[in-house]
DNA sequence: TTGGCCAATTTTGAATTCAAAATTCACACG
DNA sequence: CGTGTGAATTTTGAATTCAAAATTGGCCAA
């Protein structure tokens, strides 16, 4: 192996251990792989990620702090399980940060960035037409990703996806029939809209009904 | 001592020594006591504190998550030095969650709520026409802490508060000349009249007005 | 003196250890 | 049968340990 350091220093170690299991550990409970509301234990979880106790709770509580998990003393942590309440509020905080979001986007996206905006809505739309689900939540996801990266504002997209991790895993529960689909397709082409002529007020007023309808799709 | 228990459980532990730890210091920070920029040595904060290493680090891994202080591989923490454009993101998205809480807080507030914030009012008055400076800056805050518990949403109070922790310990930096102090008051008046008359739209705007100026009366 | 190099010391990252708390489970008893 | 009790086991919280990395400080040479 000529080229091989001493260690093979692929992933270069970003920040410790423990920021490489947080993240791992956020995508696992987003991504509804750690169940809403299930024990978390730490022995069985390092053998599971192959370290020790150390690096594993100072994830959790970092995750605590984010309200992903919940810290119960002495007696460990678990994914958190939002009460119905939770989630009303973490849409309407969601319908506002993003309605902020695509305001500010309007004054601030530059051309290339409307330009993927709008490839990933044609995308999207084939994704609507295959009626690929999966496919359609992911792209969605990247445009509402992409218009809060244009807002320009480091402080607002670390918030919007702080509370986006929490909704996240709700995805399970909406239940899309095909008229709400259809109707949130066009909410979307509005979007694209509204973007495009820079009209903030406009794109503002779009992104929070539209937010509104998604949670009006949940299941209760 | 007749009634001791087997071991002074006065501070009942709220929720693991990390906790009380993240809490102090932060504290610290935002209180400015703990300079920005400054290292943070793990063995002397230790000896301090009174605790071993590991609840202090767990502290600092949450604390970096709130990017209160910057964890450098290998080389220890640092208290957060903000850039110029990190605050004016701060208080680009302050102002918006302000104006948010403002409007919702229209909606919800209950009477004695509103009893109490106009009690603070004429207290911070009373420090205004005092020229206590520290006084008024403590009431304030607490008028706007008790607007954004009125908001009725936990996690707008919660993105309220950590927006606000990275800010507060800019207060050192503002400088409130007569004028701009007279000008600041006046606004609290307005955002009371609307409060009261329930007008979310006018609290909304004179809020977000409130925080754009207080941005400005930042030394650069 | 100044600059560079290497050993000694300090500091950090993460595993391990140890005590305290909670949970499990067997068994006696009603 | 179900229920309460307590010893054994597991799990957690936090200190300690140990290796790796960085920093310091001294020494030598230019």
């Amino acid at each position: 192996m000529e080229h091989s350091v001493t260690s093979e220093n692929l992933a270069l170690d970003r920040q410790g251990l423990h920021q490489i299991v947080v993240d791992r550990l956020r995508k696992l409970i987003v991504e509804g792989r750690l169940e809403a509301g299930s024990r978390i234990n730490e022995k069985a979880l390092c053998e599971q990620l192959q370290i020790s106790r150390t690096p594993l709770r100072e994830a959790l509580k970092v995750l605590a702090n984010e309200k992903l998990v919940e810290l119960l003393p002495n007696r460990g942590a678990k994914v958190v399980l939002l009460s119905d309440r939770e989630i009303a509020e973490a849409f309407e905080v969601m319908a506002r940060l993003e309605a902020i979001s695509g305001e500010l986007a309007c004054e601030r996206i530059t051309q290339p960035e409307l330009d993927e905006i709008h490839a990933l809505h044609y995308e999207m739309l084939a994704c609507y037409t295959r009626k690929d689900l999966p496919g359609y939540y992911d792209i969605n996801m990247r445009i509402h990703a992409l218009i809060s990266k244009a807002a320009r504002n480091e402080l607002l997209q670390d918030l919007y996806q702080r509370v986006n991790f929490r909704i996240q895993s709700l995805r399970f529960r909406s239940n899309f029939d095909e008229t709400e689909w259809a109707e949130s397709v066009q909410e979307h082409t509005e979007l694209l809209e509204a973007l495009t002529k820079r009209d903030g007020a406009r794109a503002a007023a779009v992104l929070h009904l539209h937010l509104t309808k998604k949670q009006r799709k949940l299941k209760l």
